[in-house]
DNA sequence: GATCCGCATATTTTCGAAGATACTTGCTTC
DNA sequence: GAAGCAAGTATCTTCGAAAATATGCGGATC
């Protein structure tokens, strides 16, 4: 029998069914597995991911407000809409928070901060490595790797409404580049970019690490736009 | 302490239940009705609302997200706590929003937006007109108020994203502003302030607009931030 | 042929109750 | 008397079904 959960220590582990299924549709919208518009019906739902309505009406009015899904009155709810308008502003917001919150991440970070910069960059360094054929096969452990990589590096940041902010924004960003890297051939790795921002993000230069990391989301952006009318409707 | 009475308005757009016991609930808690950390129970909740329990759960897994209730796996929701730095951190970001918001809103608004302005404004003076114990016994309609006239002025803004980012943080400091005034005299109306930032809007003024808002809201939060210790915890 | 109506079907929305988990109380043991 | 255990209670979590609403279809009318 495993040791009962002591009310000091948090419990981290998803225990909630809500919780989980909330993560695996969150996941499945920002990886394009529904297309953006379509209708989420319930009876679709409840076969994917196993729950019951209820349930499942609760994970979806999570997702609301983060401007994943929409939801009209009595006609069920739908995957948020994407256009190059909203592409060219979230992704103006997203960069500038990340630039904002690196430079005082930085400034601030302590060893802890260090410590997880250099592990999750590990990680990362680690998949990356793979040939390309086993990364696409695991991807979703890429995908989980880079964003802990992009949320370390800012975790020291001491406003924590920003990094509330930054991680809102950044999961629209990564939906728009999962669904055009559904239409195109996989990009090239971005390797060297986050040794770089490791490095100067480790050396205490700020400055340095904030443009780096905004070219390296530049570029990103660039890229999605660039295939936008691959798979963006007229 | 007990939730108000229900508030609901003849709103015909809101014919879901569950939109109903959302902004009845989000109301009651950035009014203050509910204590910051505060458990909120089903039975206490069902009584108030008198809603289902999956009905409740759907609003506060709304409010989730937008940082208005936290969740500990199998003990159930509370009101998401307060303290200085928290409000420090939000209003920074708040202030900065409304300004850039503002100055993009002046310029590319258009007559619709002018008319939306006028509007607002009249039908927040008119309720500011009225002697102080009629104002708070219809509070909440000030409050209604205040808020759109505020929503009004920015609506022009091209960017989705930070609009809707203003008004997240702009909740948060709704709730401040309530809890405080819970612990103090209600402070003189800013009807001067109001106006002025009206007439620079609709003079096209980008600048000065700008200038006069952020002005009256740092006011409004130094005001806040002043009276902390009344009702802040340690 | 186009439009409108009404019935049958599909889907969403809401609720009440059963299943899990946490908390409290009283008892036992050392 | 304090610590540990156990049954009982309170509370949260999840589900299945009923009520409400929307959609699709066939036929009648002009």
């Amino acid at each position: 029998m495993p040791p009962r959960a002591s009310r000091s220590q948090p419990e981290s582990e998803v225990v909630l069914v809500s919780q989980d299924v909330l993560s695996r549709l969150k996941g499945d919208i920002l990886d394009g597995a529904y297309a953006p518009g379509a209708r989420l019906r319930f009876a679709e739902l409840q076969k994917a991911y196993g729950a019951s309505i209820g349930t499942l009406r609760e994970a979806l009015s999570h997702l609301l407000p983060e401007g994943l899904v929409e939801l009209d009155a009595n006609r069920g709810f739908r995957v948020a809409a994407i256009s190059a308008e909203d592409l060219a502003d979230v992704s103006a917001l997203h960069i500038e928070f990340e630039q904002r919150a690196i430079i005082d991440s930085v400034r601030h970070g302590d060893d802890a901060w260090e410590a997880g910069v250099v592990l999750a960059f590990h990680r990362l360094a680690r998949i990356e490595r793979l040939p390309r054929e086993e990364r696409r096969r695991r991807s979703s452990e890429w995908l989980a790797a880079h964003r802990e990589f992009h949320r370390a590096l800012v975790a020291a940041c001491p406003s924590r409404w920003l990094l509330r902010l930054r991680a809102q924004v950044y999961d629209h960003m990564e939906r728009y580049r999962l669904i055009s890297q559904r239409h195109r051939p996989l990009g090239p790795a971005k390797h060297a970019e986050h040794e770089a921002i490791r490095d100067a993000a480790l050396a205490r230069k700020p400055e340095l690490a904030r443009d780096l990391l905004a070219a390296h989301l530049r570029e990103t952006t660039e890229t999605v736009l660039r295939h936008a009318p691959q798979f963006m409707p007229p």
